[in-house]
Formats: structure tokens, C-alpha cells, sequence
RNA sequence: CGGGGCGUAGCGUAGCCCGGUUAUCGCGCCUGGUUUGGGACCAGGAGGUCGCAAGUUCGAAUCUUGCCGCCCCGACCA
């Protein structure tokens, strides 16, 4: 694995695959575009899970489930909605397979049973959702309707790439309904914060949060809200983002409810998601060149004890010792392993969990028994120090803490030394190929413009802050009055 | 869909240009033994439709044609 910051995208690209491979966490698999996640990576994704469902949860929301398969008239009904996903949607057209008549043990689509009407595998649930919704929904009594779905959902796109980019992904998405704009912008803001929250405190990675340009906002979305986070190649990923609706959904199906007033008028809209992408995001802005760097607060194993021996005695006193230490660890809340295999050698163990990541490494053998000692070893700065018996697991709890909290402090200098301001455009291009990250530059605000610098740069706007002060300026590619800075980069 | 690279044992590979015994090496796996503080060592062993198909040839992993698959770059995108 090479982690230079290197100019040869490829070289970053295969550190990247391998630690995944490597690592334990996903696999390629037999479908295009498709992976396996593997048990490791699953146990991560779960841990995720279940901190933000928990955050839903206190925030008011149920958890609820709607179909795979969504009509494609249904699909059709909003008509920006519809553009934006139609050209990579999976179809199911038949609902039959036969017996090849020309080759035996071969099956063939059943012409006969063609469908009248395709199916869409779900790229999103908004359509079916509130088709949903339209019985649902009757009164102000009804709102608002605060719903989120766990559940997978497939884009075929162009090119994949492990966990960024997959054909399936698994993901939540919240659908939300209520009785007023103000409403439902605040609900749309409130679960960035939910996400900013998540991101930053679990996955140790600092987030900008702000709000799209038009040319970047979700296909049927009024205004879409997002966080960016800046990866170790200085390029920007989207890691979740909140959409305020409108009426656009509601218009789309028919769904009203009747006011106190009794007036008949149109629910507003959001919807919300991170996907397993998130995982992706962690991998890039934390590992190095031994291997994955997980987190404590969301890794699958915090801590693991490996002990050292010569023959059966010692074994003996190793594992009186770990015993008390397991159980002191396991009732302060910590998820450890004992990795007493005896396939693999002390070394061997080292080197495979510092791959997988794990924060905490801690070393018995016969010369710490004999000094009332353990080798404590941090995955983040690969630090070892002994560390005398007593308060054992109130140490490691303390450090598991640390590491958190370094790793937060670790990405967020560096994304913080990676926003640069830029007034001109040939410091616009200099920073954007040479140090990369994000640029902080004026826009005029038009669509032409940032289309442009697409074009010349590759370049788009990740957001425009939410707290990116008002500050008089000139575009920095046509010259024009602006108001504001915005974030560029180039992105995932 | 365009450009580049690759496909040989579970994994990673040599051999291919210039066709010729039994297809190379490392890791892993199995058996036995010695080992165990940073990916152990010795001895023995198992494991192969050389991506698929056709062609050229006395003879193809190697040459030709077609196809399939994967990775990277671009367009698309969470």
C-alpha cells in the first residue's frame, strides 16, 4: 500500500481497494458492480446504524418499510424526479423464467410473461413512499408524518467503486410530511444536524455543513442540504445530505390534508440519507499505510489481547491474567477478543489487526506478568507503552476516548489546512491541481459559470457553508459581483 | 460507451515478444517436528479446464480472430 498524496490517482485508488480487501470489510462479487460485505464490515456498518437509528428514534421518527419495486408510472409522476433517476434505474420487465427448448439446462425469459406495467428496482423511495402517503394523510391531525427505511436500493451506475460507488447499496432514507414550509425546512435542517453530529463524534471526521447549488440539488428537491468531507487525496466527498421538498411530491400524488380552517391544501416535504458510503469516506479519511484506522466509538472489536508464550505453564499464566482483565473490560462496556489461537504467531496477529484496525492492542506475556505489567499498543499513533495492572480498564477506556478524539483532531487540521482561500484564477487552478482540497472562492452565482469551471477544472461547488459569512467580492472566474464565497473541489 | 492495463492453483505471479520434455516462484493449505515479545523454521505432501471458443501448426499458456470478465482513467453519480 503507497499513501503519498500522489498526483497518480490510480496508485491512490489501489491503496484504497486494498485496504477494504485487506482489511476484512467488503469483497468484489459475482454481480457487477455489486460487493460482499463481509462479516467485519457488516458488524461496522451495524455499529453505524445503530447510533444514527437511535438518533432518529430521539428525534421523533419511526422506522417503517415500503417495496422494492416501484411502477414506473409511479416513477413518472415527478417530473424532475423522474429525470434525474431514469437513465439508471434497474427494470424488471418479466416475472418468469423457462426451460430453454434449444438447450438443455438452460432457462430463458418466458416471453408470455412479460409484465403489463415494468417495475423499478427502487433508486429511491420517494415515489412509492408517498403513494403511500396520499391514504395517509388526511388532516392536520395526521402531520407531521416522520418516517425513515432502512432498506437497499440500486443505481446502475456507469462505474463503481467499493463502497463509494455500488450497483446496491444499503442505506436509510427518511420521508418526511408537514403542515408548513417553515416546517419542514426546519425538519430538513435538523437531520444534518443529526448527520453532522454523527459524523463528527462517531466516524471522527469534520464536516462542512452547507447547501447545494441548483446544478448539484437532488432531482425534485427545492433546496438541498448536505455535509462535505475532505479525504486524504484533498478530494471532497458528499457523505449525507437532506432535502426540503416542497410541495413538488405532493402535488405528484394528490396529498392534502385539511387545515383547522378546514381548507384543503398541499403537505411539504423532505427526505434524508446516508448509505454505506459513509464507510468509504471513513476508510479514505483515516487509514495509512498499515492498514485501516477504525474509530473507537463505531469499531467492531475496540480492543484486542494478544498473548505471548513458551509452552503450556506460561499459556496458564497468560490466561489467568486475561481472564480478570476480559472481564473487567467487557463490564466497563468494551468490546474485546482474546486472541489465543495458536495458528498464528504473536508478530502475525499484530500486523492482521493493525490491518483491521482495531484502536487497542494489548500484549501479555511472561515478562509483563513478572512486572505487574501490560503492553499497550494505540492503533492511531502506533504508540506501545506498559501500563502497570491497577485501573487497567479505566486506562483503556480513558484511551479509547483519546483515540477518538485524536483522530477527530488529526482529520480536522488537516482539512482545515486544506481550505484555501483563492481571489484569483490562476490561483483557483494552482491550489486546485497542487494542493487540492477545498477552495474557498466568489461565485457570481450562475449556473453558466460553475458550469464552466467544470469544464476547465473538473471542479465543482461542494456547497455553500451555512456559515460562510456575507463578504463583498469578484467571481473568480468571470469577474462578477458576489456576495459570498463558496466551496470547490474536486470530489468523489 | 471511449482510452489504458490485466486474465496462468485459494491469493499474488514468472514464462508469451522469438511455439517444442513433466508450466515457474512466493504466500496460503495438509502431515510431522521444533517454535512463539513484530507477519517463524525444517522435512515431506496435495492442489492447474494457462478466462472461453474457433483457427494456424506435427506440436499452442505462447501466434491469429472473435467473445467474456475484471481493474484503472473519462462521461454519470450518494
Amino acid at each position: 500500500m503507497g499513501n503519498e498524496l500522489t498526483s497518480r490517482a490510480s496508485d491512490y485508488a489501489q491503496w484504497y481497494n486494498d485496504l477494504i480487501l485487506k482489511g476484512g470489510l467488503a469483497d468484489y462479487s459475482a454481480v457487477r458492480g455489486c460487493m460482499v460485505i463481509k462479516p467485519y464490515g457488516y458488524a461496522l456498518w451495524e455499529n453505524m446504524k445503530a447510533e444514527l437509528d437511535r438518533k432518529f428514534k430521539e428525534t421523533g421518527h419511526v422506522n417503517a418499510y415500503f417495496p422494492l419495486f416501484v411502477p414506473k408510472s409511479f416513477l413518472e409522476k415527478e417530473e424532475g424526479h423522474a429525470e434525474g433517476f431514469a437513465k439508471e434505474c434497474a427494470v424488471v420487465t418479466h416475472y418468469r423464467l423457462k426451460a430453454d427448448p434449444n438447450q438443455k439446462g438452460k432457462l430463458i425469459v418466458d416471453p408470455e410473461a412479460k409484465l403489463e406495467e415494468e417495475l423499478i428496482v427502487r433508486p429511491t423511495s420517494e415515489a412509492i413512499i408517498w403513494n403511500a402517503y396520499k391514504d395517509w394523510i388526511q388532516s392536520y391531525r395526521d402531520l407531521p408524518l416522520l418516517i425513515n427505511q432502512w432498506a437497499n436500493v440500486v443505481r446502475w451506475e456507469m462505474r463503481t467503486r467499493l463502497f463509494l460507488r455500488t450497483s446496491e447499496f444499503l442505506w436509510q432514507e427518511g420521508h418526511t410530511a408537514h403542515a408548513t414550509s417553515e416546517e419542514a425546512v426546519v425538519e430538513a435542517e435538523k437531520m444534518l444536524d443529526v448527520y453532522a453530529d454523527f459524523v463528527e463524534n462517531y466516524m471522527a471526521l469534520p464536516v462542512i455543513k452547507g447547501v447545494k447549488t441548483p446544478n448539484e440539488r437532488f432531482a425534485g428537491a427545492l433546496e438541498t442540504y448536505c455535509i462535505e468531507a475532505l479525504m486524504q487525496d484533498g478530494k471532497a466527498l458528499q457523505a449525507g445530505t437532506s432535502h426540503f421538498l416542497g410541495q413538488n411530491f405532493a402535488k405528484a400524488f394528490e396529498v392534502k390534508y385539511l387545515t383547522k380552517e378546514n381548507k384543503q391544501e398541499y403537505v411539504w416535504a423532505t427526505s434524508w440519507g446516508v448509505s454505506t458510503r459513509l464507510i468509504g469516506a471513513l476508510v479514505m479519511a483515516h487509514s495509512d499505510d498499515e492498514g485501516l484506522v477504525l474509530p473507537p466509538r463505531i469499531a467492531p472489536l475496540q480492543v484486542v489481547i494478544v498473548p505471548i508464550y513458551k509452552g503450556p505453564e506460561q499459556k496458564m499464566l497468560v490466561d489467568e491474567k486475561v481472564k480478570s482483565l476480559l472481564a473487567d473490560l467487557k463490564s466497563a462496556g468494551i468490546s474485546v477478543k482474546y486472541d489465543d489461537s495458536d495458528n498464528s504467531r504473536p508478530g502475525w496477529k499484530f500486523a492482521e489487526y493493525e490491518l483491521k484496525g482495531v484502536p487497542v492492542r494489548v500484549a501479555i506475556g511472561p515478562k509483563d506478568i513478572e512486572n505487574g505489567v501490560v503492553e499497550i499498543a494505540r492503533r492511531d499513533t502506533k504508540e506501545k507503552k506498559s501500563i502497570p495492572n491497577e485501573g487497567l480498564a479505566t486506562y483503556i477506556k480513558n484511551l479509547l476516548e483519546e483515540i477518538q478524539s485524536n483522530l477527530y483532531q488529526r482529520a480536522l487540521a488537516f482539512r482545515n489546512e486544506h481550505i484555501t482561500r483563492v481571489d484569483t484564477w490562476d490561483e483557483f487552478k494552482t491550489v486546485l491541481t497542487e494542493k487540492g482540497g477545498f477552495v474557498s472562492a466568489h461565485w457570481d452565482g450562475s449556473p453558466d459559470t460553475e458550469e464552466k469551471i467544470k469544464e476547465a477544472t473538473k471542479a465543482t461547488i461542494r456547497c455553500i457553508s451555512l456559515d460562510a459569512p456575507m463578504e463583498e467580492g469578484k467571481c473568480v472566474f468571470s469577474g462578477n459581483p458576489s456576495s459570498k464565497r463558496v466551496l470547490f473541489a474536486l470530489a468523489y
